[in-house]
DNA sequence: GTAAGTGCTGACAAAGTTGTCAATAGCGGC
DNA sequence: GCCGCTATTGACAACTTTGTCAGCACTTAC
């Protein structure tokens, strides 16, 4: 029962390019941004995710803010892609504003970036981060009605409208499935419901008023 | 230049009642929940608000998760009170559905309570709060519905009709102005205008559907 | 093989956090 | 005026967290 001198062999270490550790950590950090915010990474935590010790974390990103930095901005524009390619793939025709809110509904669940895009908001010293690009929806929006009737809306309406369905799709990223069941909301397929009911209401809405 | 031996006099000691101290220290709590969120809490932070030393609030809530369960506890039902408070004083007839929104803006608005339900809902557990009694609104206004034109509309209808009111207003109150500016919207009044075409909006809605 | 570059680590330091405790002091009741 | 209750405090302990540093070890170039 005699401990030996000599320390016990230390564990293999794994050696990777930093390319890819930078993205492993950066994983890891996202999940905890997802889960408790920007305040709540901690570079041990975060270390010990991805199998590596702590020193390991700053020596990739220089200090914690530096990588709560990182982490935020791939978020935000991950995020940002996979709601531009929504927008994008978003068919013509009928249920052309339903696969399109669908579709910006599945990019804010993807990894729980709605939860992050809210985190950061909430963090944010004051309006520090970047908008979502509305402005360009809002006047995409608007042209398009434009074209089909002229000066059938204001393009505050559009602007509206593309507030509007923002703010319920973010909304139901965050707190869906408490707000559908605290509202009565029966049934599996509730935010789905929610938000074909909602493209019924936005495209009766643009319909009446150009 | 010799130090006098004796320790300078310590400062005048204050000593409110347990009850006025309690509600100080929530005010400070309360404060720091806005403004960093349930984690960002820090004892020395609120004690120093309140002009107490940190084992004073530990000695009038036991402990810091005890300070948050109560913080959180008493923002909620100061939000519940005020939006109810805010829907029994909407007045009857034409602006109705304006003047509640306004209201509820306001009681989201008042020391920041939309941020505070955010906060919390973020860092829940997993669906620990409670709902903000969106279904005995969305009762109500089925029941309206019901009685001005009998089977004119489903009851989901007005569910969706009051989360689709609640998300906005609650997104407004957490990242309105951000919004708004990033959308393109210009001008003080954009939230108020942008109320006001959510009400025309939702009484559309009510008014085509039943 | 060996030397250079660097990903990675353990050990340590510094600062901040919650919580404990014995002692102090303000206030009301007698 | 005295006494008991308790709000309040400074000092201290235990822990966590970020950050530093010198050195180790894996990969690549030669």
């Amino acid at each position: 029962m005699t401990r030996p001198r000599t320390t016990p062999p230390p564990p293999p270490r794994r050696r990777r390019t930093a390319q890819e550790a930078r993205e492993a950590i950066l994983d890891a950090a996202e999940r905890q941004l997802v889960a408790s915010g920007p305040d709540g990474i901690r570079l041990q935590d975060v270390a010990r995710d991805v199998g590596v010790s702590h020193p390991t974390v700053l020596h990739h990103f220089g200090s914690r803010e530096a990588l709560v930095e990182a982490v935020a901005t791939r978020a935000l524009d991950s995020l940002h892609d996979d709601v531009l390619a929504a927008l994008r793939r978003a068919p013509e025709g009928e249920d052309q504003v339903a696969a399109l809110l669908d579709g910006v509904s599945q990019a804010l669940h993807a990894r729980g970036q709605g939860r992050a895009l809210m985190w950061l908001a909430l963090a944010a010293p004051a309006g520090h981060r970047d908008d979502l690009r509305l402005r360009e929806q809002a006047e995409a929006l608007h042209a398009m009605r434009e074209a089909r009737s002229p000066s059938g809306a204001t393009l505050e309406d559009s602007q509206f409208v593309v507030i509007l369905a923002a703010s319920a799709l973010l909304t139901q990223s965050v707190l869906g499935p408490h707000m559908l069941r605290g509202a009565g909301v029966s049934g599996a397929q509730g935010a789905a419901r929610f938000r074909a009911w909602l493209a019924r209401l936005l495209l009766a809405h643009v319909g009446r008023e150009g």
